[in-house]
DNA sequence: CGCGACGTTGATCGGAATCAAGGAGTGTGG
DNA sequence: CCACACTCCTTGATTCCGATCAACGTCGCG
């Protein structure tokens, strides 16, 4: 709608050239002035709020997004209603790509904190990754990572102990966070334990049950959403092998 | 190796101009002069063997694949060299994506039956999509159907019912082959029930029984690897809905 | 024919779902 | 400032489904 060619100090700020995700997003290995055609093309608009909606199932494929801040969950909504969380969306992930295939979403995408987005228009984007060749790479390459994130999830799915893939959860949102600059032992989980539970085919009882135990055992710290990862390498290990072989354990190993 | 610029007659007769998945595949939405080009880079060579591998684990990514019969699977080998079944492929469903994020392929992809492959040196693909938007638009939409069947894939393993996640899985595979010209109620499954249970993330025996169960209940006929779905409105209930209502039956409905 | 891979079926056991209750944190309004 | 309501999280008791162990059946092939 309101196509402003007027570039003010505080929207350039904003712009792709400012933004610390830089080297994650789209403008990745591209130049300068390339950055400048892909900034003209972005939108950022209020910030949304928790709860909020970026698109919901059917909704014709428009954009694609990424939070500069903030984060997301991707549900699906069965039948009876109930949602299944296909994933979570940090800082510099890309969003919408559902809609690739089908030319419409298939899930729906909700702020589960505040969040500035930034919001690429698809036919936009793809006619200017056709023009610039480092942007054509970078993109396919970020949609590359998001398949990797399903894949990922896919492999904590398929465990059938809950216990590892509640590991193997902290272990790959910690690699996450690190990846943006985060602490990767120290930070606040965005998104509800039932929220957990249905990214991890597990119930809400059973994340709850696996958090502390993993406490118990003096791999993490949790309190509530905070959570402190204190040994990372048993973590690590708990994730990958069966994790069976300690009976119990009351204090440190 | 052998770049044979011969245009012999059965080479071009094997060419997307004559391929039944045309319409599925790279070429759907993309002209007869553009499709030469596209033509002229794929190569076709020799079948691949039940067993053997287009890529291995860590292999660079070098090409994308499409089989144009036959199936593959992809696995992915945990710490403890146990696999697990990433996906599976049938004809004209692009093999090799998950090599794009980290420019090296995270899984195997390994032949489930002697298949003829497409292959499509990645470079190549990514140049000549460039320069033409048709195929750039196709090559993003076939890299979405497969993220949706990723997403498909974690709709099953999220459930928590076993019967719900196998039904999930005989839909699914019927509409992928109904979609691919074949019968969707009557097939031949290209995978052992070993394959199907780390698909699915259940023990093998648990697959087994699920069959009988449906078979008891006269929702498929199944012998071996025969499938013939009798009910696939039923199959569909049980796919979506909790399957709890009919306590047990012995004969048919 | 006999071997080996694959599939089915049965019996038992354990881990996670479910049902149920209570506690902690947050925000609102009296 | 506190009482209240609400959401979110934890913990306990019980039940049940699916993993596991084990044995047998079947098919394809040398």
């Amino acid at each position: 709608m309101s196509e402003a060619p007027v570039l003010d100090l505080a929207s350039l700020r904003r712009g792709c050239a400012f933004c610390s995700l830089q080297q994650l997003c789209l403008p990745a290995g591209i130049n300068a002035q390339e950055l400048q055609r892909l900034d003209e093309i972005v939108r950022r608009s209020r910030p949304v709020e928790r709860g909020e909606r970026l698109y919901r199932l059917g909704d014709p494929l428009t954009a694609v997004y990424v939070a500069r801040d903030g984060a997301f969950k991707t549900i699906s909504i069965s039948e009876e209603g109930e949602e299944q969380v296909l994933g979570f969306h940090l800082p510099g992930e890309l969003i919408g790509l559902d809609a690739l295939g089908a030319g419409a979403h298939r899930c729906e995408a909700v702020a589960l904190a505040t969040s500035n987005v930034c919001e690429v228009p698809f036919n936009q984007l793809a006619s200017v990754a056709a023009q610039l060749p480092s942007l054509q790479q970078q993109l396919l390459k970020v949609i590359g990572k998001s398949v990797d994130r399903d894949q990922d999830h896919l492999g904590m799915l398929v465990r059938r102990q809950a216990g590892e893939r509640i590991a193997l959860f902290l272990h790959g949102l910690s690699e996450r966070y690190r990846n943006i600059g985060h602490s990767p032992t120290q930070f606040k989980l965005p998104m509800s334990r039932e929220d957990i539970a249905r990214y991890l085919g597990l119930a809400l009882e059973t994340v709850s049950r696996g958090f502390t135990r993993l406490q118990e055992d003096g791999v993490i710290e949790v309190v509530g959403r905070r959570i402190d990862i204190r040994d990372i390498a048993e973590l690590d290990r708990l994730a990958h092998s069966a994790e069976n072989d300690e009976p119990r354990r009351r204090g440190r190993a």
